[in-house]
DNA sequence: CTGTTAGCGCTTTCAA
DNA sequence: TTGAAAGCGCTAACAG
């Protein structure tokens, strides 16, 4: 599968050409070049001065070639809302790793959270002739559905979990994990919190609401205490906006929990931008971590989604469905991990 | 170019089954889908006819067979050290929508600064039949060449600046920047400096320190006061060791300046590790900027690299050699923002 | 043990 | 105005 070129010096040969300068057919050359010799049970002699001419000359086989020919691309489409978005990032790198060690490449594709780009990504990604594809999808995948129909591309939808993907679905335990961390935080801060957060129609934040919810229900706040920010983009400036509203309206509350690192980016802007700086009894939760966090002096509790392990289990339905499997809406849960304040030592930084 | 799918229902067909099914010859099918229908004067009842046929059966021309016989892929590969690192991400997200906005996609790898896996990266992407090649090296790119070589593959460096490199390479304003950066340092700090940077092997850090030097001989100030600490990793972990070391020596510094966001990450854990907390009066400078350093309280000062503008350059410069132009090593520098406290409704996040 | 025969679906001459 | 033919380089089935 990997670039046979085994190729020293000038141009390296096709199949066909040492074929013909071997004087044997393509087919013995195949055999051996492919490690077959055995099994076809090529004579040694044959086979010797066939591997010497390709090590003295090199070989590639074409890989378009060989694509037409199977109708395999060894590729796998991934379209994600944000590649510069961390979480996003980490994702692609994992999957872009595990690719590699399989030789495969990795094909990327950014929809910016609208559903026009993504379905044109993923248009463009299946006229590519992907293998696979893996998605985190903007919007419910029923729409994906007909692009899909009929092609055996293996397919595994990652960190939203919409009920009606009919592949695999990777994501986070966001619920629970938003329970725990909001249970935390009225725990520590011990009053009025206020929940800002995008795109509530996307499950993975769903999911984040309905936890917090949990978690006020279980701390018998009342109203006045636990207040929804909700926008409709995941961009810092629009947490901002929804904070300073927040401020504005009922001054600073003890805690703050975001949904997403940008909207506790905005978050943080909008604090500094009233009171100079952040207020340091604030207490923070927020989901996906980032290291500099641990440098700003407010207690700050982050979900760590484990990016790692949601590529691994996607990659591995993706396989799965590659060597043949059916595609089946099966529902992966990778737990993250609540990061409170990091002790000496760890190591929080890239993996 | 596009995924010409006009398609309605059912399997999209292939331009020799529409022309099997409308009874015409490919040629003639070809010229009317890909508009050339009035240039080779076809008769407008034939050509009705067939554009009739495709608007109900649709049409999805085979990229695959059309790579084979073309010999393009429509494809462009990129190199980084890591798709996790802030900066390489958003310089992918850059290039992925220029790739996309033509037509391209993007294959990225990962080369995690090691030679070998840059070399098989590389190879693997022109193997695959990447059009063009975009990439970060991590050592002088001589060793790349032998594998360009007789190929029409275009190629650019971006953010490395190695000087052998024989085509087009464009890099952010290292050395000017960090001269400027370190200036301003000592200006606000007044004192000692410590310098923290990872891979001094790199010309971009090679400038990074170059200005750094030319900063410290301006202000006339002995090495007692300013101190290189070097590692040959850039990690966080690396940057807290030497941060560490540097503590243990000589105490707090007033100032200190990294060459990344990872070492920056390093230098505040052991700042923390050593005393509890980033200590207030620290003036940091960075190179890399990133949201939530906003967040700290501490002065930081910031070159914010130009991904986009690098992203655009690079792209250009790639397009120029598809379109036939020669490979030249061309010097591109894209210069940064220096980045100090921002003001109130800056939008520092993603752009 | 090795070779032949068909294509994969498209582009590109060259003819008619 | 339209069509036929010749591949691109490979794989896969079937003959010897």
């Amino acid at each position: 599968m990997a670039p046979e070129t085994t190729g020293r010096k000038g141009a390296p040969k096709t199949l066909d050409q040492v074929a013909a300068a071997t004087g044997y057919s393509r087919t013995t050359v195949r055999f051996v070049v492919t490690g077959q010799a055995e099994k076809h049970r090529i004579r040694p002699e044959t086979r010797a001065l066939i591997e010497d001419y390709v090590a003295r000359h090199g070989l590639v086989v074409d890989h378009t070639a060989r694509a037409l020919k199977t109708r395999r691309s060894d590729a796998v489409g991934l379209v994600v809302p944000d590649l510069a978005n961390a979480f996003f990032a980490r994702l692609t790198a994992e999957l872009e790793e595990r690719c590699r060690a399989s030789g495969r490449v990795l094909l990327t594709a950014s929809s910016h959270e609208d559903a026009e780009r993504e379905a044109q990504a993923v248009a463009g990604l299946l006229w590519r002739g992907v293998d696979g594809l893996v998605i985190a999808p903007c919007r419910a995948p029923e729409a994906l559905r007909p692009a899909l129909r009929g092609r055996r591309t293996a397919v595994v939808s990652v960190d939203r979990a919409y009920s009606d993907a009919p592949w695999p679905t990777v994501v986070g335990d966001n619920e629970a994990a938003a329970e725990t961390l909001a249970g935390r935080l009225l725990a520590i801060a011990g009053g009025s919190i206020a929940f800002v957060g995008a795109c509530p129609a996307l499950p993975s934040v769903a999911g984040r609401i309905a936890g917090f919810r949990a978690a006020a229900r279980a701390a018998a706040l009342d109203r006045s205490e636990t207040r929804l920010h909700l926008a409709e983009r995941d961009e810092a400036s629009e947490g901002a906006r929804l904070m300073r509203a927040a401020i504005t309206a009922h001054g600073a509350p003890k805690a703050v929990m975001c949904t997403s690192l940008l909207m506790l980016e905005g978050v943080f802007r909008a604090l500094i931008d009233a009171f100079g700086r952040v207020p340091e009894d604030l207490v923070v939760g927020t989901f996906d971590h980032h290291p500099f966090l641990d440098a700003v002096p407010n207690r700050i509790l982050a979900v760590r989604q484990d990016e790692r392990g949601l590529a691994e289990a996607a990659f591995a339905h993706l396989i799965a469905q590659m060597d043949g499997g059916p595609r089946e809406p099966i529902r992966v849960v990778v737990p993250g991990r609540l990061v409170d304040r990091p002790g000496p030592g760890v190591t929080a930084g890239s993996p």
